[in-house]
DNA sequence: TTAAACTTTCAGGAACATTTGAAAGTTATG
DNA sequence: CATAACTTTCAAATGTTCCTGAAAGTTTAA
């Protein structure tokens, strides 16, 4: 089966995106796949949408399950596992953000710290660019981190309007 | 000249933390070296103490200031051409986010309202998800839009402070 | 105008990431 | 428990991105 044009298009729009994300395009594209299908898919059903694989789509099904954007679903007398993927854009996002910041924020900010407590010298002119950098990125991370933990408690459009309206953007 | 290992580990830190965000390893570890670094340097300098060639040197460097991170300096009875990147870290991530947004968002956005419009027959059941995901993502899309454009207005921590402390976190 | 100082470009190779398909592993059912 | 249905793994092939060094280009100052 032929995927429709529009379809399609939005399976390659999401594929690219992801990838300028560091996303790998097959992977944007499965869950791009996943999200606008009304109901769950095999691996089978991927594999020939997209053109695809089977150990790919195994590889990358399972990479999306580890970033909790898309579940096994087991169909009540199916044999085969089905697929789908987190509905809701704002969870998506959430969950995204989530680990990331695990996989990354929280990374640079042990290192961060780790390297102000190794400099000892901080009256040397040389060094006061450097210790005020690394200060400067911990305190910013760390603003960050508070937005993103926020952002996950209250993940959906209204907390978004929330702090848009709050901050005077109509 | 070698690096002290603090300033080492910031660069590798740096170039890490780039990599896993789509930004290559040296061009991260060259704006870190200028982040910490209490004067402009010239490309021969970022040669020797990050030990890669001139042809990448000088490719970085320009990748960079398309980004707006780092600018040419003229110093004064120098032939050469000296670089210092921004300091301000919010002003770094802000530029960041506008350089994606417009390389990034916008695009999916172009995607989105083309592919809605293409799809006419919204009665078929099998299209509601479609039509609603698509109508999702330019929503949201929408939005990070706003929150961005309203952060570069007010590019600093206090901006954040502010939104912090309406949705109450201390 | 020429030479030296400096910058830019680019082809080829190295390093890295992705994809495939076949083989091995697992599970459910008769 | 044997078999068929399905899933997972992995080595090799392919594709992509990055880096180098040398050559070409540009600018400055004598």
């Amino acid at each position: 089966m032929k995927l429709p044009e529009a379809k399609q298009k939005f399976i390659d729009a999401w594929g690219l995106t992801g990838s300028s994300w560091g996303i790998n395009r097959t992977m944007a594209q499965i869950h791009a796949l996943l999200l606008i299908s009304h109901e769950p898919l095999s691996a089978e059903q991927i594999m020939e949408d997209l053109q695809i694989s089977r150990g790919n789509v195994n590889m990358n099904l399972h990479a999306l399950m580890d970033w909790r954007l898309v579940q096994k679903v087991h169909k009540p007398g199916e044999r085969k596992e089905f697929f789908e993927a987190e509905k809701d854009i704002w969870e998506v996002a959430r969950r995204i953000m989530e680990e990331r910041k695990k996989r990354e924020l929280e990374p640079v900010l042990r290192s961060m710290e780790e390297i102000s407590s190794l400099e000892g010298d901080s009256k040397d002119p040389a060094n006061i660019a450097f210790l005020k950098t690394v200060n400067d990125i911990t305190k910013f991370a760390g603003q960050i981190d508070k937005l993103m933990a926020q952002m996950s408690k209250a993940a959906d459009s209204a907390f978004i309007s929330t702090i848009l309206k709050l901050v005077k953007i109509k």
